[in-house]
DNA sequence: CTCCAAAGGTATGTCAGCGAGCCATTGGCC
DNA sequence: GGCCAATGGCTCGCTGACATACCTTTGGAG
């Protein structure tokens, strides 16, 4: 009996079903999984995947809608549609929690990297990690998150595990959450290019050591960053 | 609209409240966290830090006891106690599984090893860890996959971060699954143990890459075993 | 022009899970 | 010997979430 029951006794749901749903969905809008303009799926659809009601799915939108993230439209090829334009949450965050969400990214996405590495990756697969790669170095300051974010979701999906992403896309969320409270500048804009070139280049390579370096080195930048302005 | 989808739509609640109630506490005895003779927390305190209801908690507790995993006893200084023989769970995974869970493990636990080296660590954090090592070295085969959770966790926690161990507890959850349905031999065991030495030397030492290589090594060794049995 | 498939919008009855309170049992303390 | 604190055992009313069904809007296909 020590305290490695904190782990284990914690809560068992982070929120109810109203709040998760809305936090998944502000995820795959927030991490680029469907840009402005595009479509969500269905609310049925939704819900299926979700495993909650459609109801709940109808308030989550709501609640989006409320907060100008989404449109809906009625009728056949209607649906709901992601702003062009989406707000900033209110940042806001503990001491605590940076250390502990930035340890958990590091280690996630480096080993997601070299795991990618080590993977004898399809033509496919290879494809989409250099449009995303494409993607993100051509992006403006405005999309540069998103289009960030996808390119690691996409390092992420390219090791094969499905909880390995899904745990990715959870603690760059969290981490996203403290970096919206720094400003981007365009040299470091410039240097995080320079280093998804070598991250993605390692992949491809199928080198392990050296995507697992890149991606360290890559993560630190940003989190000195924000420890110097945070602190 | 790609599947990076297949990972932030997947449902939100992994269970019912009940369900999930009855995973944790499955989760503290078969990691060990709640040794055999030990008492759970009481149903009040559970209740509070699980965030789900009394009522929930007692009918996982009865759950587990149908299943003759624990006893309940009334009265001061009563609660509810671990069995000193706990069954075993029904095997029987998809392949698909296997992959995905031994890729998350790897992820996280080489992570671990190496920020916990990387850590400057108080004299309680050492002595807990030399503590579980020695735990683990002396066990018998009954009691090995136990305390060798036990370890684990330890070493998880050595991170400080809360959110890393707790992602530890649950993928080292999936694997020890798998891990029950094929034979602990005493070869193994031994074997295990020297590489266990290894990793937590290497950690105390403040080495962070021979921590991650000592670990890598150790969890190498339990999944060709396992895709050897079970492929 | 009409039809209808597919999308969002609405309403309703049911039930799991919750909160809160009380009861029953036990064993150390005074 | 009696008290009482802390445990598990039990009940009841309330509410969030669900399943299901139906309505309304829309625009392409025939």
């Amino acid at each position: 009996m020590e305290h490695a029951q904190e782990a284990l006794f914690r809560p068992v749901r982070a929120g109810n079903a109203f709040e998760e749903t809305v936090e998944r969905l502000m995820q795959s809008i927030r991490l680029g999984v469907v840009a402005p303009g595009e479509r969500l799926p269905s609310e049925r659809e939704l819900a299926t995947r979700l495993g909650v009601s459609r109801v709940t799915v109808r308030e989550a939108i709501r609640s989006l809608q409320e907060n100008n993230y989404v449109e809906s439209r009625r009728g056949r090829y209607g649906g709901t549609f992601v702003n062009a334009e989406i707000p900033k949450p209110a940042p806001g965050k503990e001491f605590g929690d940076i250390h502990d969400a930035l340890t958990l990214r590091k280690v996630l996405e480096t080993g997601a990297a070299e795991t990618a590495a080590g993977r004898s990756l399809g033509p496919s697969e290879r494809r989409g990690l250099r449009a995303h790669l494409e993607e993100a170095s051509t992006a403006s300051l405005a999309e540069y998150r998103r289009k960030d974010s996808r390119l690691h979701l996409a390092i992420a999906e390219a090791t094969g595990s499905a909880s390995l992403t899904a745990a990715v896309a959870e603690s760059r969320m969290r981490a996203n959450e403290l970096l919206d409270s720094i400003p981007l500048l365009e040299p470091n804009l410039v240097h995080s290019n320079a280093q998804h070139e070598r991250i993605i280049t390692s992949i491809l390579d199928g080198d392990p050591a050296s995507a697992r370096q890149a991606m360290a080195e890559h993560l630190d930048g940003t989190a000195s960053l924000l420890r110097g302005f945070l602190v």
